[in-house]
DNA sequence: GGTGAAAAGTGGAGCTC
DNA sequence: GAGCTCCACTTTTCACC
């Protein structure tokens, strides 16, 4: 593999413009449409049109503000595998998951596990609770836990 | 555990107001400011100052625009738990890991892997080729992937 | 928290490729 | 037609009180 930008199957494709835009908002996204157009040499307007069109395509899906979960009292996080029943389908799983507002981030996958779940909460205490709801959920199995140490990247 | 609302142990707490700002911030990141103090009854200038403190202390880290990774073209997602030789550090393995830009986000975690990492590649082919080059990276011994067959939550 | 000047956002008209 | 700029108008921001 030589390049880092994959081609769209579906819909056309970012030129150069549209990149350096999503860049830029990715960095700051409450920048200004005129402080955006500086650096890609257009107009706030034209900005503001192609990431409207950006929108309407999906590709944009929103704005949102970045928060320190530490700073929030979320200090402990870990992953657990989830391993379901055979007759679990993934809408349960999901249903069951999102009664917990520790759940951040749920993916089935392949593998031993079904799926794999990542926690935020206050403590260690906190997290045993939730993972032990989570174990008590009627299309949960088992489960295997890995506390976070450290964020290396992300 | 009854609460939701993990207390902070560093710095003062959150307001019901401030919890409100974020909240919709978190909804529409690029929303005035005006719009938002609707929402807590204050003047839009209130806003602005409740925000700049909550970014003064860190709580705010910034703003940021969310994309859609699939319409961008990176359609595969995958998990790998890496295991490290025993005089790999932490360091070591986020600088061999950095050089990826299909490396979504990576956690040191206790269990039997030392690191998981979060990838996303065009294709299962473009997977391939990158979780061979972490395989081949010096302080990696061995790996264990998932791949992401849907996202339940986040 | 309020006020007002400056800045940014918004949408139409007309231009160019 | 798609995409840009220019322009006028509205809304928001931000440095004062």
């Amino acid at each position: 593999m030589t390049t880092h930008r994959p081609s769209e199957l579906g819909g056309a494709a970012l030129d150069e413009t549209d990149r350096l835009l999503l860049e830029h908002l990715s960095r700051d996204g409450r920048a200004s449409y005129a402080e955006i157009g500086l650096l890609a040499n257009l107009s706030a307007t034209a900005v503001r049109r192609r990431i409207d069109r950006l929108r309407a395509r999906g590709v944009v899906r929103g704005f949102t503000v970045v928060l320190d979960p530490a700073l929030l009292g979320w200090r402990t996080e870990a992953f657990v595998e989830v391993y379901c029943r055979a007759r679990t389908s993934p809408e349960e799983l999901m249903a069951s998951l999102r009664q917990f507002p520790e759940v951040v981030a749920a993916w089935t996958v392949t593998g031993d596990a079904d799926a794999l779940v990542h926690l935020r909460a206050a403590d260690t205490r906190h997290l045993e609770g939730v993972i032990e709801r989570i174990r008590k959920e009627p299309g949960v199995q088992r489960s295997r836990s890995s506390v976070v140490l450290s964020q290396l990247i992300g």
